[in-house]
RNA sequence: GCGACCAUAGCUCAGUUGGUUAGAGCGCCGGUUUGUGGUACCGGAGGUCGCGGGUUCGAGCCCCGUUGGUCGCCCCA
Protein backbone atom coordinates (compact mmCIF):
# COMPACT_ATOMS: atom_id res chain seq x y z
CA UNK A 1 0.00 0.00 0.00
CA UNK A 2 0.96 3.09 -1.17
CA UNK A 3 1.78 6.02 1.48
CA UNK A 4 1.98 8.47 -1.36
CA UNK A 5 -1.57 10.11 -1.75
CA UNK A 6 -0.74 12.10 -4.85
CA UNK A 7 0.75 9.26 -6.74
CA UNK A 8 -2.63 7.12 -5.50
CA UNK A 9 -3.37 4.62 -8.76
CA UNK A 10 -7.05 4.23 -9.76
CA UNK A 11 -7.88 0.37 -9.43
CA UNK A 12 -9.30 -0.59 -12.60
CA UNK A 13 -13.05 -2.21 -11.52
CA UNK A 14 -14.30 -6.01 -12.21
CA UNK A 15 -16.24 -6.25 -15.30
CA UNK A 16 -20.12 -5.62 -14.03
CA UNK A 17 -21.82 -9.09 -13.80
CA UNK A 18 -18.04 -10.73 -12.78
CA UNK A 19 -17.65 -12.28 -9.49
CA UNK A 20 -14.43 -13.33 -7.65
CA UNK A 21 -14.58 -16.36 -5.47
CA UNK A 22 -12.92 -16.85 -2.29
CA UNK A 23 -12.87 -19.35 0.39
CA UNK A 24 -16.41 -20.33 0.97
CA UNK A 25 -18.63 -19.97 -2.06
CA UNK A 26 -15.32 -20.96 -3.97
CA UNK A 27 -15.19 -24.36 -2.15
CA UNK A 28 -19.57 -24.51 -2.66
CA UNK A 29 -18.68 -24.09 -6.37
CA UNK A 30 -16.45 -26.64 -7.13
CA UNK A 31 -18.24 -29.27 -4.60
CA UNK A 32 -21.25 -29.04 -7.06
CA UNK A 33 -19.04 -29.75 -10.08
CA UNK A 34 -17.36 -32.64 -8.13
CA UNK A 35 -20.90 -33.93 -7.81
CA UNK A 36 -21.31 -33.84 -11.07
CA UNK A 37 -18.58 -35.00 -12.67
CA UNK A 38 -19.79 -38.16 -9.78
CA UNK A 39 -23.21 -38.60 -11.40
CA UNK A 40 -22.37 -38.06 -15.21
CA UNK A 41 -19.87 -41.00 -15.02
CA UNK A 42 -22.59 -43.16 -13.07
CA UNK A 43 -25.03 -42.37 -15.63
CA UNK A 44 -22.43 -42.99 -18.64
CA UNK A 45 -21.71 -39.34 -19.78
CA UNK A 46 -18.98 -38.53 -21.76
CA UNK A 47 -16.69 -35.75 -20.81
CA UNK A 48 -16.61 -33.46 -23.64
CA UNK A 49 -14.79 -29.83 -24.06
CA UNK A 50 -16.35 -27.31 -26.28
CA UNK A 51 -14.89 -23.71 -27.11
CA UNK A 52 -15.92 -20.98 -24.86
CA UNK A 53 -16.37 -18.78 -28.11
CA UNK A 54 -17.74 -19.72 -31.71
CA UNK A 55 -19.05 -17.82 -35.02
CA UNK A 56 -22.17 -16.04 -34.29
CA UNK A 57 -24.37 -17.48 -36.75
CA UNK A 58 -23.90 -20.76 -33.89
CA UNK A 59 -26.34 -18.87 -32.25
CA UNK A 60 -27.99 -16.52 -33.71
CA UNK A 61 -29.29 -19.20 -35.90
CA UNK A 62 -30.35 -21.98 -33.16
CA UNK A 63 -31.81 -20.12 -30.28
CA UNK A 64 -34.21 -17.93 -32.58
CA UNK A 65 -33.49 -14.23 -33.72
CA UNK A 66 -36.04 -12.70 -32.16
CA UNK A 67 -35.34 -14.26 -28.54
CA UNK A 68 -33.95 -11.98 -26.09
CA UNK A 69 -30.94 -13.81 -25.79
CA UNK A 70 -30.31 -12.88 -29.26
CA UNK A 71 -30.91 -10.26 -29.68
CA UNK A 72 -29.81 -8.22 -27.19
CA UNK A 73 -27.96 -10.46 -24.62
CA UNK A 74 -24.94 -11.68 -26.34
CA UNK A 75 -21.22 -10.78 -25.79
CA UNK A 76 -20.88 -10.42 -29.87
CA UNK A 77 -17.66 -8.71 -32.05
CA UNK A 78 -15.32 -8.73 -34.69
CA UNK A 79 -12.16 -10.45 -34.05
CA UNK A 80 -8.72 -9.08 -35.88
CA UNK A 81 -9.61 -11.62 -38.80
CA UNK A 82 -13.20 -9.20 -39.22
CA UNK A 83 -15.15 -12.58 -38.37
CA UNK A 84 -18.07 -12.24 -36.32
CA UNK A 85 -17.88 -14.33 -32.94
CA UNK A 86 -19.78 -14.22 -29.73
CA UNK A 87 -18.53 -15.66 -26.14
CA UNK A 88 -21.29 -18.33 -25.62
CA UNK A 89 -24.54 -17.93 -24.24
CA UNK A 90 -25.47 -20.83 -23.50
CA UNK A 91 -24.24 -24.81 -24.45
CA UNK A 92 -26.67 -26.85 -26.30
CA UNK A 93 -26.00 -24.51 -29.84
CA UNK A 94 -22.40 -25.23 -29.50
CA UNK A 95 -22.33 -28.72 -28.64
CA UNK A 96 -24.48 -28.95 -31.81
CA UNK A 97 -22.13 -27.74 -33.80
CA UNK A 98 -19.21 -29.58 -32.48
CA UNK A 99 -21.52 -33.03 -32.95
CA UNK A 100 -21.97 -31.93 -36.32
CA UNK A 101 -18.10 -30.46 -37.69
CA UNK A 102 -16.54 -33.16 -35.48
CA UNK A 103 -18.65 -36.34 -37.55
CA UNK A 104 -19.97 -37.30 -33.99
CA UNK A 105 -22.94 -38.77 -35.75
CA UNK A 106 -20.33 -42.33 -35.63
CA UNK A 107 -21.23 -42.46 -31.47
CA UNK A 108 -25.15 -41.94 -31.88
CA UNK A 109 -26.74 -42.03 -29.85
CA UNK A 110 -24.04 -39.39 -28.35
CA UNK A 111 -24.69 -38.68 -24.53
CA UNK A 112 -21.83 -35.82 -23.10
CA UNK A 113 -21.51 -34.02 -20.12
CA UNK A 114 -19.48 -30.53 -19.69
CA UNK A 115 -19.49 -27.21 -17.51
CA UNK A 116 -18.09 -23.99 -17.69
CA UNK A 117 -18.70 -20.46 -17.92
CA UNK A 118 -21.26 -18.47 -20.02
CA UNK A 119 -21.88 -14.97 -21.00
CA UNK A 120 -24.60 -13.21 -21.08
CA UNK A 121 -25.31 -9.23 -20.83
CA UNK A 122 -27.99 -8.80 -18.73
CA UNK A 123 -28.30 -6.86 -15.54
CA UNK A 124 -27.08 -8.62 -12.94
CA UNK A 125 -29.42 -9.50 -9.76
CA UNK A 126 -29.76 -12.54 -6.75
CA UNK A 127 -28.67 -15.80 -9.21
CA UNK A 128 -27.83 -13.82 -11.67
CA UNK A 129 -24.85 -12.85 -13.46
CA UNK A 130 -23.27 -11.94 -16.71
CA UNK A 131 -20.67 -14.46 -16.83
CA UNK A 132 -22.01 -17.16 -14.90
CA UNK A 133 -21.29 -20.99 -14.78
CA UNK A 134 -23.49 -24.01 -15.97
CA UNK A 135 -23.20 -27.90 -15.90
CA UNK A 136 -24.53 -29.45 -18.69
CA UNK A 137 -25.45 -33.00 -19.87
CA UNK A 138 -26.89 -33.91 -23.48
CA UNK A 139 -28.06 -36.89 -25.36
CA UNK A 140 -27.73 -36.62 -29.16
CA UNK A 141 -29.35 -38.86 -31.89
CA UNK A 142 -31.76 -40.13 -29.47
CA UNK A 143 -35.51 -40.14 -30.39
CA UNK A 144 -36.37 -42.63 -27.46
CA UNK A 145 -38.57 -40.99 -24.35
CA UNK A 146 -35.98 -43.07 -22.01
CA UNK A 147 -33.57 -40.40 -22.79
CA UNK A 148 -35.78 -37.94 -21.90
CA UNK A 149 -36.27 -40.15 -18.80
CA UNK A 150 -32.94 -40.68 -17.98
CA UNK A 151 -31.86 -37.54 -18.43
CA UNK A 152 -34.14 -36.05 -15.80
CA UNK A 153 -33.06 -39.36 -13.36
CA UNK A 154 -30.08 -38.23 -13.62
CA UNK A 155 -30.93 -34.59 -12.51
CA UNK A 156 -33.27 -35.73 -9.85
CA UNK A 157 -29.82 -37.80 -8.59
CA UNK A 158 -27.78 -34.50 -8.81
CA UNK A 159 -29.92 -32.76 -6.73
CA UNK A 160 -30.51 -35.47 -4.12
CA UNK A 161 -26.19 -35.90 -3.82
CA UNK A 162 -25.86 -32.00 -3.04
CA UNK A 163 -28.74 -32.49 -0.52
CA UNK A 164 -30.92 -29.70 -2.16
CA UNK A 165 -33.62 -32.07 -3.65
CA UNK A 166 -36.22 -31.28 -0.74
CA UNK A 167 -36.79 -27.88 -1.82
CA UNK A 168 -36.61 -28.12 -5.30
CA UNK A 169 -39.40 -29.20 -7.77
CA UNK A 170 -39.47 -30.90 -11.01
CA UNK A 171 -42.45 -29.14 -13.31
CA UNK A 172 -43.00 -31.07 -16.38
CA UNK A 173 -44.60 -29.71 -19.67
CA UNK A 174 -44.91 -31.34 -23.28
CA UNK A 175 -44.84 -28.71 -26.30
CA UNK A 176 -45.46 -31.37 -28.48
CA UNK A 177 -43.90 -31.96 -31.66
CA UNK A 178 -43.73 -29.49 -34.17
CA UNK A 179 -47.07 -30.08 -35.83
CA UNK A 180 -48.99 -30.03 -32.29
CA UNK A 181 -46.57 -27.48 -31.04
CA UNK A 182 -47.72 -24.92 -34.79
CA UNK A 183 -51.70 -25.64 -33.76
CA UNK A 184 -51.38 -24.65 -30.38
CA UNK A 185 -49.86 -21.51 -31.02
CA UNK A 186 -52.65 -20.97 -34.00
CA UNK A 187 -54.83 -21.46 -31.38
CA UNK A 188 -53.33 -19.38 -28.33
CA UNK A 189 -52.77 -16.51 -31.09
CA UNK A 190 -56.14 -16.29 -31.56
CA UNK A 191 -57.35 -16.66 -27.65
CA UNK A 192 -55.16 -13.36 -27.18
CA UNK A 193 -56.08 -11.41 -29.75
CA UNK A 194 -59.37 -11.76 -28.41
CA UNK A 195 -58.13 -10.23 -25.69
CA UNK A 196 -55.58 -7.88 -26.62
CA UNK A 197 -57.27 -4.83 -25.36
CA UNK A 198 -56.94 -6.37 -21.35
CA UNK A 199 -53.31 -7.40 -21.90
CA UNK A 200 -50.16 -5.94 -20.38
CA UNK A 201 -47.86 -4.13 -22.29
CA UNK A 202 -45.32 -6.88 -21.85
CA UNK A 203 -47.59 -9.07 -23.38
CA UNK A 204 -48.22 -7.30 -26.38
CA UNK A 205 -45.38 -7.40 -27.69
CA UNK A 206 -45.06 -10.86 -26.88
CA UNK A 207 -48.09 -12.15 -28.91
CA UNK A 208 -45.93 -10.73 -31.41
CA UNK A 209 -42.38 -12.20 -30.68
CA UNK A 210 -43.24 -14.99 -29.05
CA UNK A 211 -46.67 -15.72 -27.95
CA UNK A 212 -46.22 -19.06 -25.87
CA UNK A 213 -44.41 -16.78 -22.94
CA UNK A 214 -47.85 -15.18 -22.27
CA UNK A 215 -48.98 -17.79 -20.36
CA UNK A 216 -46.56 -17.69 -18.11
CA UNK A 217 -46.56 -14.28 -17.43
CA UNK A 218 -46.54 -12.85 -13.61
CA UNK A 219 -48.50 -9.49 -14.40
CA UNK A 220 -51.88 -9.90 -12.36
CA UNK A 221 -53.43 -8.72 -15.74
CA UNK A 222 -52.43 -11.37 -17.92
CA UNK A 223 -53.80 -13.89 -15.63
CA UNK A 224 -56.88 -14.63 -16.56
CA UNK A 225 -56.27 -14.78 -19.68
CA UNK A 226 -53.08 -16.85 -19.52
CA UNK A 227 -55.44 -19.32 -16.99
CA UNK A 228 -58.27 -19.43 -19.45
CA UNK A 229 -55.94 -19.97 -22.29
CA UNK A 230 -56.50 -23.57 -23.89
CA UNK A 231 -54.02 -26.38 -23.04
CA UNK A 232 -51.79 -28.06 -25.44
CA UNK A 233 -53.38 -30.61 -24.54
CA UNK A 234 -55.82 -30.95 -27.18
CA UNK A 235 -53.63 -30.36 -29.61
CA UNK A 236 -51.44 -32.67 -29.02
CA UNK A 237 -51.56 -35.47 -32.24
CA UNK A 238 -51.37 -39.52 -30.93
CA UNK A 239 -47.32 -39.51 -31.20
CA UNK A 240 -46.74 -36.93 -29.31
CA UNK A 241 -48.92 -37.81 -26.68
CA UNK A 242 -47.48 -41.27 -26.67
CA UNK A 243 -43.87 -39.53 -25.87
CA UNK A 244 -45.08 -38.00 -22.95
CA UNK A 245 -46.91 -40.66 -21.70
CA UNK A 246 -43.64 -42.81 -21.83
CA UNK A 247 -41.58 -40.17 -20.27
CA UNK A 248 -43.62 -39.22 -17.11
CA UNK A 249 -44.00 -43.51 -17.07
CA UNK A 250 -39.73 -43.56 -17.04
CA UNK A 251 -40.15 -41.12 -14.12
CA UNK A 252 -42.85 -42.94 -12.27
CA UNK A 253 -40.69 -46.39 -12.44
CA UNK A 254 -37.08 -44.31 -10.90
CA UNK A 255 -39.24 -42.99 -8.30
CA UNK A 256 -38.76 -39.15 -9.42
CA UNK A 257 -41.79 -36.52 -8.24
CA UNK A 258 -42.71 -34.64 -11.23
CA UNK A 259 -45.78 -32.12 -11.43
CA UNK A 260 -47.32 -31.29 -14.45
CA UNK A 261 -46.96 -27.74 -15.45
CA UNK A 262 -49.10 -26.93 -18.26
CA UNK A 263 -48.03 -23.12 -18.36
CA UNK A 264 -44.50 -24.20 -18.64
CA UNK A 265 -42.90 -23.21 -22.32
CA UNK A 266 -39.21 -22.18 -22.47
CA UNK A 267 -38.02 -19.59 -24.04
CA UNK A 268 -35.69 -20.58 -26.57
CA UNK A 269 -37.14 -21.76 -30.15
CA UNK A 270 -35.78 -24.90 -30.47
CA UNK A 271 -37.96 -27.09 -27.91
CA UNK A 272 -39.72 -29.73 -29.28
CA UNK A 273 -41.62 -32.59 -26.90
CA UNK A 274 -40.34 -32.28 -23.22
CA UNK A 275 -39.63 -29.27 -21.24
CA UNK A 276 -39.18 -28.96 -17.62
CA UNK A 277 -37.63 -26.84 -14.97
CA UNK A 278 -36.60 -27.59 -11.52
CA UNK A 279 -37.70 -24.84 -9.68
CA UNK A 280 -37.33 -23.25 -6.10
CA UNK A 281 -38.40 -20.31 -4.32
CA UNK A 282 -35.21 -19.97 -2.24
CA UNK A 283 -33.97 -17.72 -4.85
CA UNK A 284 -35.66 -15.00 -5.05
CA UNK A 285 -36.59 -14.16 -8.21
CA UNK A 286 -34.53 -16.52 -9.82
CA UNK A 287 -36.19 -20.06 -9.30
CA UNK A 288 -35.00 -22.05 -11.76
CA UNK A 289 -31.84 -24.24 -10.96
CA UNK A 290 -31.69 -26.50 -14.15
CA UNK A 291 -33.93 -26.02 -17.09
CA UNK A 292 -33.95 -27.82 -20.21
CA UNK A 293 -35.90 -30.67 -22.98
CA UNK A 294 -36.14 -32.08 -25.95
CA UNK A 295 -34.89 -29.83 -29.23
CA UNK A 296 -34.89 -32.61 -32.16
CA UNK A 297 -35.25 -29.72 -34.92
CA UNK A 298 -31.62 -27.82 -33.76
CA UNK A 299 -29.29 -30.00 -35.59
CA UNK A 300 -30.91 -29.58 -38.67
CA UNK A 301 -31.19 -25.95 -38.17
CA UNK A 302 -26.88 -25.90 -38.11
CA UNK A 303 -27.02 -27.50 -41.20
CA UNK A 304 -26.51 -31.30 -39.93
CA UNK A 305 -28.84 -34.36 -40.64
CA UNK A 306 -32.14 -34.42 -38.94
CA UNK A 307 -31.28 -35.59 -35.40
CA UNK A 308 -33.33 -35.88 -31.96
CA UNK A 309 -31.75 -34.42 -29.13
CA UNK A 310 -32.41 -33.91 -25.19
CA UNK A 311 -30.32 -32.19 -22.98
CA UNK A 312 -30.41 -29.51 -20.07
CA UNK A 313 -28.75 -27.02 -17.66
CA UNK A 314 -28.48 -26.44 -14.36
CA UNK A 315 -27.16 -23.08 -13.07
CA UNK A 316 -23.46 -24.02 -10.84
CA UNK A 317 -23.81 -20.52 -8.71
CA UNK A 318 -27.56 -21.07 -7.67
CA UNK A 319 -27.01 -24.81 -6.89
CA UNK A 320 -23.95 -23.70 -4.69
CA UNK A 321 -26.29 -20.82 -2.96
CA UNK A 322 -29.00 -23.92 -2.41
CA UNK A 323 -25.94 -26.05 -0.27
CA UNK A 324 -26.66 -26.33 3.46
CA UNK A 325 -24.01 -24.42 5.47
CA UNK A 326 -22.31 -28.08 6.81
CA UNK A 327 -21.94 -29.89 3.62
CA UNK A 328 -18.19 -28.41 2.62
CA UNK A 329 -15.74 -29.20 5.65
CA UNK A 330 -12.71 -27.48 4.85
CA UNK A 331 -10.99 -27.67 8.02
CA UNK A 332 -7.00 -28.86 7.88
CA UNK A 333 -5.85 -32.12 9.14
CA UNK A 334 -3.48 -30.11 11.40
CA UNK A 335 -2.27 -26.87 12.37
CA UNK A 336 1.39 -25.85 14.11
CA UNK A 337 2.13 -23.34 16.43
CA UNK A 338 5.51 -22.02 16.95
CA UNK A 339 5.49 -20.92 20.32
CA UNK A 340 9.39 -20.21 20.11
CA UNK A 341 12.01 -19.23 17.10
CA UNK A 342 14.23 -21.46 17.99
CA UNK A 343 12.28 -24.60 17.26
CA UNK A 344 11.22 -22.94 14.15
CA UNK A 345 13.64 -25.87 12.16
CA UNK A 346 11.90 -28.39 14.34
CA UNK A 347 8.45 -27.11 13.18
CA UNK A 348 9.25 -26.57 9.33
CA UNK A 349 10.32 -30.64 9.32
CA UNK A 350 6.74 -31.48 11.36
CA UNK A 351 5.37 -29.54 8.40
CA UNK A 352 7.51 -31.14 5.85
CA UNK A 353 7.02 -34.64 7.25
CA UNK A 354 2.78 -34.36 7.40
CA UNK A 355 2.05 -32.87 4.19
CA UNK A 356 4.59 -35.20 2.75
CA UNK A 357 2.55 -37.82 4.06
CA UNK A 358 -1.07 -36.38 2.68
CA UNK A 359 -2.19 -34.65 5.96
CA UNK A 360 -3.06 -31.01 5.36
CA UNK A 361 -0.92 -28.65 7.01
CA UNK A 362 -0.83 -25.04 7.86
CA UNK A 363 1.69 -23.77 10.19
CA UNK A 364 1.17 -19.98 12.32
CA UNK A 365 5.17 -18.73 12.90
CA UNK A 366 4.88 -14.96 12.82
CA UNK A 367 3.55 -11.66 15.05
CA UNK A 368 4.13 -12.25 18.78
CA UNK A 369 4.98 -15.74 19.82
CA UNK A 370 2.69 -16.05 22.99
CA UNK A 371 -0.08 -15.02 20.84
CA UNK A 372 0.67 -18.11 18.09
CA UNK A 373 -0.92 -20.39 19.95
CA UNK A 374 -4.38 -18.39 20.02
CA UNK A 375 -3.99 -17.76 16.40
CA UNK A 376 -3.62 -21.60 15.23
CA UNK A 377 -6.26 -22.03 17.25
CA UNK A 378 -9.08 -19.88 15.13
CA UNK A 379 -7.85 -21.89 12.37
CA UNK A 380 -10.56 -24.70 11.11
CA UNK A 381 -8.22 -28.05 11.75
CA UNK A 382 -8.50 -31.28 13.61
CA UNK A 383 -5.10 -31.07 15.22
CA UNK A 384 -3.68 -28.47 16.94
CA UNK A 385 -0.22 -29.13 17.27
CA UNK A 386 2.17 -26.75 19.65
CA UNK A 387 5.64 -26.37 19.22
CA UNK A 388 7.88 -24.52 21.95
CA UNK A 389 10.79 -24.92 24.69
CA UNK A 390 9.92 -25.34 28.00
CA UNK A 391 12.75 -26.11 31.11
CA UNK A 392 15.45 -25.64 28.60
CA UNK A 393 13.90 -28.93 26.10
CA UNK A 394 12.12 -28.64 23.03
CA UNK A 395 8.26 -30.02 23.36
CA UNK A 396 5.43 -30.82 21.10
CA UNK A 397 1.83 -31.08 21.85
CA UNK A 398 -0.46 -32.14 20.28
CA UNK A 399 -4.55 -31.68 20.84
CA UNK A 400 -7.42 -33.16 18.66
CA UNK A 401 -9.35 -35.84 18.47
CA UNK A 402 -10.35 -37.80 15.29
CA UNK A 403 -8.35 -40.99 14.08
CA UNK A 404 -6.58 -39.03 11.52
CA UNK A 405 -5.19 -36.93 14.64
CA UNK A 406 -3.94 -40.01 15.65
CA UNK A 407 -1.85 -40.95 12.55
CA UNK A 408 -0.40 -37.36 12.35
CA UNK A 409 0.71 -37.70 16.11
CA UNK A 410 2.90 -40.97 15.35
CA UNK A 411 4.15 -39.04 12.33
CA UNK A 412 5.57 -36.04 14.21
CA UNK A 413 6.41 -38.04 17.29
CA UNK A 414 8.46 -40.42 14.70
CA UNK A 415 10.95 -37.03 13.88
C1' G B 1 -33.60 -1.29 -21.55
C1' C B 2 -36.99 0.20 -16.98
C1' G B 3 -37.78 0.79 -11.46
C1' A B 4 -36.63 0.87 -6.10
C1' C B 5 -33.05 0.97 -2.33
C1' C B 6 -27.99 1.57 -0.79
C1' A B 7 -22.57 3.68 -0.69
C1' U B 8 -18.51 5.95 6.36
C1' A B 9 -11.50 2.01 8.35
C1' G B 10 -9.30 -4.33 5.20
C1' C B 11 -14.58 -6.53 6.83
C1' U B 12 -19.62 -5.71 9.42
C1' C B 13 -21.75 -1.34 10.84
C1' A B 14 -23.03 3.23 14.34
C1' G B 15 -22.89 8.46 13.61
C1' U B 16 -29.02 12.35 17.17
C1' U B 17 -32.95 18.24 14.37
C1' G B 18 -26.69 19.96 9.76
C1' G B 19 -22.36 21.98 14.79
C1' U B 20 -15.34 21.44 17.13
C1' U B 21 -9.83 16.85 16.16
C1' A B 22 -15.59 10.95 12.39
C1' G B 23 -16.54 6.12 16.25
C1' A B 24 -17.36 0.67 17.70
C1' G B 25 -16.74 -4.59 16.92
C1' C B 26 -13.87 -8.00 14.10
C1' G B 27 -9.14 -8.44 11.63
C1' C B 28 -3.80 -6.79 11.56
C1' C B 29 0.82 -5.12 14.52
C1' G B 30 3.10 -4.45 19.53
C1' G B 31 2.84 -4.93 24.99
C1' U B 32 0.78 -6.94 29.74
C1' U B 33 -1.93 -11.16 31.97
C1' U B 34 -2.42 -16.57 31.71
C1' G B 35 1.60 -20.66 31.13
C1' U B 36 -0.56 -27.03 28.04
C1' G B 37 -3.03 -22.31 27.19
C1' G B 38 -8.79 -20.93 22.10
C1' U B 39 -8.82 -15.86 28.30
C1' A B 40 -8.72 -10.73 29.62
C1' C B 41 -6.64 -5.86 29.42
C1' C B 42 -3.56 -1.70 27.28
C1' G B 43 -1.59 0.60 23.05
C1' G B 44 -0.68 1.25 17.59
C1' A B 45 -1.30 1.44 12.30
C1' G B 46 -5.37 2.18 9.03
C1' G B 47 -10.68 7.08 6.68
C1' U B 48 -9.69 13.64 2.07
C1' C B 49 -17.29 9.61 4.74
C1' G B 50 -17.70 6.41 -3.73
C1' C B 51 -16.81 10.76 -7.13
C1' G B 52 -18.28 15.94 -8.92
C1' G B 53 -21.14 20.15 -8.17
C1' G B 54 -24.76 23.03 -5.15
C1' U B 55 -27.36 25.08 -0.54
C1' U B 56 -25.32 26.91 4.26
C1' C B 57 -21.48 30.74 8.81
C1' G B 58 -20.82 25.36 8.87
C1' A B 59 -22.37 19.07 5.14
C1' G B 60 -20.82 12.10 6.61
C1' C B 61 -26.05 14.13 7.23
C1' C B 62 -29.94 18.42 2.79
C1' C B 63 -30.38 19.08 -3.03
C1' C B 64 -28.69 17.85 -8.20
C1' G B 65 -25.59 14.96 -11.21
C1' U B 66 -22.40 10.76 -11.82
C1' U B 67 -20.16 5.96 -10.87
C1' G B 68 -20.63 1.43 -8.41
C1' G B 69 -23.46 -2.22 -5.63
C1' U B 70 -28.02 -4.77 -4.17
C1' C B 71 -32.91 -6.28 -5.22
C1' G B 72 -37.03 -6.39 -8.62
C1' C B 73 -39.26 -6.00 -14.00
C1' C B 74 -37.97 -8.06 -18.74
C1' C B 75 -35.49 -12.58 -19.77
C1' C B 76 -33.14 -16.79 -18.09
C1' A B 77 -29.49 -21.56 -15.36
Amino acid sequence: MSKDKSAKIATPQAVRGTQDMLGDFADRFQHVVDRFEHVRRLYGYKRIEVPVIEPTAVFARSLGETTDVVSKEMYSFEDRGGEGVTLRPEFTAGIARAYITNGWQQFAPLKVATHGPLFRYERPQKGRYRQFHQLDAETIGSDSPLADAELLVFADQLLKELGVGEGVTLTLNTLGDAESRDAWRTALVEHFMGHRGDLSEDSLARLDKNPLRILDSKDPKDRPIADSAPDIDAYLTNEAQDFFAAVTAGLDAAGVAWERNARLVRGLDYYRHTAFEFVTDRLGAQGTVIGGGRYDGLIETLGGPATPAVGWAAGIERLAMLLDADVIDNRLDAVIAVEDDGQLALAMKALTALRGSGFSTEIVASGSPRKRFDKAAKIPAHALISIGTRDGESYINIRGDSERTIAAKAIVQAL
